[in-house]
DNA sequence: GCGAGGCGTTGACACAGTGTCAATAACTGT
DNA sequence: ACAGTTATTGACACTGTGTCAACGCCTCGC
């Protein structure tokens, strides 16, 4: 009957996610780069041949936990998007919201940072690969809308470029931001700099930038 | 004797720059990522156990690329840095600089790129591991000193921050920014977007963000 | 010249992790 | 009860890492 192939693949979506929290987990104990297909299959109790008969391999359960972390980021930022405010205020309350992601979630922020770090080889449009394409594309969508609307309220410039363009090189300064701070926090001590400080000054250079005052 | 020491020691570094020579010929060839000490110690033309006299283990031998690459940066930095202009234009430069440097060995950028993205543990003050922080050292000094002097110019506003706190986050835009073009540069196309009109964007950007015209 | 001791060099080993496959177990419909 | 599908696994082959005892070679004191 057609009940039971239904029961199945809720069976199989459950373990997917039952799968996906292991790897969290492991990644969360153990360290993002540290994570072992043997350790997520044995915190998920299964074998690690049956892992395999759900993610193709390290690289596509990467993508699945990507795909999770856009998801988070995705909602983090429409949350910070339908703020009241100007359009440049509502694009500086999503990077202060990623910021926010980075540090409550620290495992999704390094699983997104090793995906933006590794090429990507011209995607198959199968698989979880696709998944977190589409999610990224979600989030893209999000910024993309936000500059627009700040353009057109006159809080950006227009001549800082095309919205597609803004967002790109924002994501890029935000992201860049949040990875030399996560990575090289230690090192800003040494400086007499903190994580907020550093964060502030990002925001405020690049929301000066995109403002329209000059010329 | 002592001159007996001495040759020694020139055979060993000798040796150890051919080392670090195969493995950019291999990181060139096959990729970054997917180096391995094998294919290192063949190109080298010795044993992979030889290999691990020279260097400890993997990251050790990462770290002396990076050594490297941040010597020869440093180097681009610098010739940049004696350019005519003003502070702030001198650090625009210091930026084209570095998108020059990625694209012209894009090897010696892979090895930052990962170095900047994997956590660095406190620092044992010995080997290569000193001599990478040491030469990212050198290159900080530089943006250190040119943004000292545009704030002192008055190309750069004082208001934007201390010129530690402004490198910092100036290196973490730019490097984001290349990043994001070298792992994604094949989307970019279809958001009719290309790699130069992406850095022109972010320069314009921060440069805006610097300039101390509005107030 | 020559033997002892240090230095450079290596092959071989133990280990850890990945991905695959044939075989087994569990379930379903007749 | 049985045949057919589906889920699950242990075992295997392979690749890469890091270590070690052993071997050869140079050099220095005699």
């Amino acid at each position: 009957m057609n009940y039971i192939a239904e029961r199945r693949q809720e069976e199989k979506d459950r373990r997917r996610t039952e799968i996906l929290d292991a790897a969290e987990a492991v990644a969360a104990s153990e360290g993002f780069d540290a994570l072992t297909m043997d350790q997520v299959a044995r915190r998920a109790r299964i074998s690690r041949a049956l892992l395999y008969v759900y993610f193709q391999d390290r690289d596509d359960l990467h993508f699945g936990l990507c795909e999770r972390a856009l998801a988070l980021l995705q909602s983090r930022f429409e949350a910070a998007a339908t703020r009241r405010g100007t359009g440049l205020q509502k694009i500086v309350a999503i990077g202060r919201a990623y910021v926010a992601f980075a540090a409550e979630f620290p495992v999704h922020f390094a699983a997104l940072a090793s995906f933006q770090a590794h090429e990507a080889g011209s995607e198959p449009g199968t698989g979880n690969v696709a998944a977190c394409f589409a999610a990224g594309e979600k989030v893209h969508q999000t910024m993309f809308a936000v500059i627009e609307a700040g353009q057109r309220d006159g809080s950006i410039a227009t001549s800082a470029g095309s919205p597609v363009a803004i967002a790109m090189t924002l994501w890029a300064f935000i992201h860049g931001t949040i990875q030399l701070i996560s990575t090289k926090g230690g090192l800003l001590g040494e400086y007499g700099l903190n994580a907020k400080a550093l964060v502030d000054q990002a925001l405020k250079i690049a929301a000066d930038g995109l403002s329209p005052t000059r010329h």
